[in-house]
DNA sequence: CAAATGATTCGCT
DNA sequence: GCGAATCATTTGG
């Protein structure tokens, strides 16, 4: 499949957060690699939208990267304790993302069990394999995803989204989780997802 | 320098 | 449904 291009991402976050599903993030470890479907993702759109990092136009040595041009990875710690990752969309000095909230496993299921639960993918109960990457942090566990591979050139040969195949799933637009505090952004329909896809985290 | 906090997850009730 | 875990980043003195 086709590695995505640098004008692939020059595109507004909302138009990106729609076309990335159904596409497959990569992620070459070196020794393998750990690839799936992206089924979920959520829209981060500028200056004007206060659930951003990056709203009001803050910039901070975390956020510099949003304000580049498209086609970056914005890997940054949560909570303590988990991994988030998101796609920087547009051009420069126009700070847009994309979350990617939840992913299928394509390839890459046994580092992928590892990663997450310290098993085999065969001893997984089925609970814990749909636990496997239904979530933000999950997914960066999972895909070995961390602040190493923050900033990284998504135009790589180590960190990359493929094409997908030819999709006809119907895509679901909902509201974003985990904002309460965004005021009227809070409610803005700009988390999307597949129709149906058991990976993604809520549905 | 100290304090507050979060684009989450997990376990317990 | 609720609260703890846990720390880099940010903000204010």
């Amino acid at each position: 499949m086709e590695k995505l291009s640098r004008e692939f991402y020059r595109r507004d976050a909302l138009t990106l957060a729609k076309e990335l599903l159904g596409k497959v993030l990569v992620n070459e470890t070196g020794s393998e690699r750990l690839a799936a479907k992206i089924v979920e993702t959520e829209a981060y759109m500028g200056p004007d939208d206060k659930a951003a990092h990056f709203y009001g136009g803050k910039r901070t040595p975390r956020t510099d990267v949003i304000y580049g041009d498209g086609g970056f990875a914005y890997i940054y710690l949560i909570y303590g304790m988990y991994h988030c990752f998101n796609i920087v969309t547009g051009i420069k000095n126009e700070p847009q993302g994309v979350l990617i909230r939840a992913v299928e496993p394509l390839e890459g299921f046994d580092s992928m069990a590892q990663n997450r639960f310290k098993l085999p993918y065969k001893e997984l109960r089925q609970k814990q394999v749909l636990g496997l990457t239904n979530g933000p942090g999950k997914l960066c566990l999972a895909l070995a995803l961390d602040k190493s591979l923050n900033k990284h050139d998504l135009c790589s040969d180590r960190l990359y989204v493929e094409d997908g195949c030819v999709f006809k799933d119907t895509i679901v637009h909902s509201k974003r989780v985990g904002i309460d505090y965004a005021e009227e952004a809070r409610d803005f329909p700009w988390r999307f997802y597949i129709q149906g896809n058991s990976y993604v985290s809520v549905k």
